[in-house]
DNA sequence: TTGTTTTTGACCTTGTTTGACCTTGACCTT
DNA sequence: AAGGTCAAGGTCAAACAAGGTCAAAAACAA
């Protein structure tokens, strides 16, 4: 199948460039004689922030996409706290989990006070209730990611 | 990109002036074998207000264009994006400003990443789009509250 | 068969490069 | 002065160069 054969040679470029690599989608389309969407889906399908991975992309003259492995060697415990999290939290119990980051030493003062900032419910008012607790889930979610790839 | 290597070029024309520059649009666009209207459009996309530079220019013979990279006051400073964010912004005008606060100081590489994980598009991706930037510059307000808080 | 991936392609948005034309200011001539 | 000349920089829109999105069709798996 095209995707996963497309998915492999991105994890190879991957090993040999150490964890992070630059393509050109339309490039490497052609190269592979596919259409160009279908490298947006092998990433957006294989190469999710999930299992551990990071996107960015520029548009553009002379674009790019981005791919970074982030190697979450780190902890499990991190991943645990993902998963844990579910896909709706409420501020207490985010609250609970922060401090649980703080205590072991994940994140320090400044960042956990950041870290409140941006789930607790004065940043999140606008959004009405029923999606309140799953965009803090997801907020909450891409942070603890961020720590993962970091340090 | 020729315009990341002009911008990239004046900003280490900045470092070495500390911090304020007058360049020559047309000696410097035929120095490296561009249109002068190459030179306005790095200066107008890379050099912004939000981003911490103030520009200026003179026309007629002798005509220069000047460029300052501008430092407040941390309160000054932070009150100035605070009001800047205004109550909605994307995904590109957030990261602009987040760089800039990483770039003067105000957060350290991994507050910056935590907070940039949370105005992600990631992150508020199950946010209506019509909500969406919305919600983040609630979310951003609140963490640069939280900075002003802090410290 | 039915539900899920994969594959394609049409269309969208963003960012870059170029060039034609406009405006301003300094300096020179009368 | 007044007006002309020329050397700057300013503006804007067109052409181009990416990547993003979305939905329909095709292929696959259960």
């Amino acid at each position: 199948m095209l995707t996963d054969y497309i998915a492999q040679m991105i994890e190879e470029m991957l090993n040999q460039s150490g964890g992070t690599l630059e393509l050109q989608r339309n490039e490497m389309a052609s190269r592979l004689g596919c259409v160009p969407s279908q490298i947006s889906y092998v990433i957006s399908s294989r190469f999710t922030p999930e299992r551990g991975y990071v996107i960015e992309s520029r548009r553009g003259g002379g674009g790019c996409i981005r791919i970074v492995r982030k190697q979450l060697g780190r902890d499990e415990y991190l991943m645990h706290f993902f998963c844990a999290i579910g896909n709706s939290i409420d501020e207490n119990e985010a609250l609970a989990y922060l401090k649980n980051l703080l205590g072991n030493g994940f994140i320090n003062e400044s960042e956990y006070q950041i870290a409140y900032a941006a789930i607790s419910g004065a940043a999140l008012s606008s959004i009405p209730h029923t999606y309140r607790n799953v965009v803090r889930a997801d907020i909450f979610k891409q942070m603890i990611l961020s720590l993962m790839s970091s340090k």
